[in-house]
DNA sequence: TCTGGGGTCCTATTGCCA
DNA sequence: TCTGTGGCAATAGGACCC
């Protein structure tokens, strides 16, 4: 039996918290320049139409009165860790998938139904923070069981329940199923779950690989992991910025490159990481999206040579248009004794 | 009127090597 | 010496998630 616990509209509910004035308002967090995007909003201004990832400005005007918080990211994390901590007390095998998301592995639990219960008033108590709750067989079907009757919501769910309740429902209900697989789904004349479920194997191999394709299906009948990853490592890093206005001139892409590739550098070291794949990213104002990679044979030692190979980089693909974003990313790490990694260290304390 | 930042994972392609 | 095959690693693109 495995639950999945989501904490509501995470973001907007840390600021309400130390905003009372605000609660009963439309509240959107988000940034503030021409190309912010929402990060949450508050059940109220849902009501408009208002959904994470919108840009600001089409926010705005559907919700003209919706109150803007910047996003303060620290007091999330810690907001966050309050809660995950509780949720260790209560339960033993817990997987924390984000901030406001995770995994709890309830074994054998007898009334797994109360005990989700008894810990959801616990948070609410000790943090006045509201979560909803999925329990089923699976990851999967536990956290579409979550999603169902937020906020504050605790559903719980079979396999075969999920699959007859979802039967007509678009695949793009499903975890992991996007929209750009929904409607190359729906061009293959499969638009619900069922369909999908029921299409030929051979059929969505050839259009989705022999992996994505079986696996599509598995989803669409609901199967699901059933083991928490209780240890993840991190596997690359980055840091990119998105500019108010597209930029030409080419030596300010070179400087604002190297300023980046600095940051991360530092956020590395914080860390003890080093990494040998060292990656830029570069939107064109048409939104063309590029990357260029290249692996060391050593780990990557130090800002300056962080910064001198995302120039290079930068300088061999010579964007032939305004740039909007530029991105540089640090993956492949290597194992280094003298500076463990601390994701060890916090798995433990979790 | 446009579309963030931080990530993970999958696939196709290409070059190298046995 | 030429050709085909399979494995592997690196690269690039893209879908998707919070």
């Amino acid at each position: 039996v495995i639950a999945h616990l989501d904490l509501d509209a995470f973001y907007a509910s840390v600021e309400l918290r130390r905003r009372p004035e605000l609660v009963g308002r439309p509240v959107i967090v988000s940034g503030s320049g021409p190309r912010a995007v929402v990060t949450t909003a508050t059940y109220e201004a849902r009501a408009f139409g208002v959904h994470s990832a919108m840009p600001t400005t089409r926010a705005r005007r559907l919700c003209p009165d919706a109150v803007l918080v910047p996003p303060d990211f620290d007091a999330y994390r810690r907001a966050s860790s309050d809660v995950w901590s509780i949720v260790c007390e209560h339960i033993e095998l817990v997987e924390q998938a984000g901030l406001d998301e995770g995994y709890l592995d309830l074994g054998e639990l007898v009334a797994p139904k109360a005990a989700m219960r008894r810990l959801l008033a616990d948070i609410r108590e000790r943090t006045g923070l509201s979560a909803s709750v999925g329990i089923g067989p699976n990851k999967l079907v536990a956290k579409v069981a979550s999603d169902l009757e937020k906020p504050a919501g605790l559903v719980l769910l079979s396999r075969e329940e999920a699959c007859e309740r979802f039967a007509d429902a678009s695949p793009g209900l499903v975890p992991g199923i996007g929209p750009r697989t929904t409607e190359r789904l729906a061009a293959l004349g499969l638009p619900t779950l069922r369909a999908l479920r029921e299409a030929d194997p051979a059929l969505l191999r050839a259009h989705f690989g022999e992996n994505t394709g079986p696996h599509l299906q598995a989803r669409a009948a609901f199967h699901g992991a059933t083991e928490l990853t209780l240890d993840r490592e991190l596997k690359s890093q980055s840091s990119e910025r998105t500019f108010d206005y597209d930029l030409a001139d080419a030596q300010r892409q070179r400087e604002i490159l190297s300023g980046l590739a600095r940051d991360l550098f530092e956020r590395l070291e914080r860390r003890g990481l080093r990494g040998r794949n060292v990656a830029i990213k570069v939107r064109l104002d048409d939104w063309t999206t590029v990357t260029r990679a290249r692996t060391l044979e050593r780990p990557c030692a130090a800002a300056d040579e962080l910064a001198r190979l995302a120039v290079e980089l930068l300088d061999a693909y010579a964007p032939a248009r305004p740039v909007r974003l530029l991105g540089v990313r640090v993956g492949t790490f290597v194992a280094d004794a003298q500076a463990p990694a601390p994701e060890a260290q916090l798995s433990l304390g979790l």
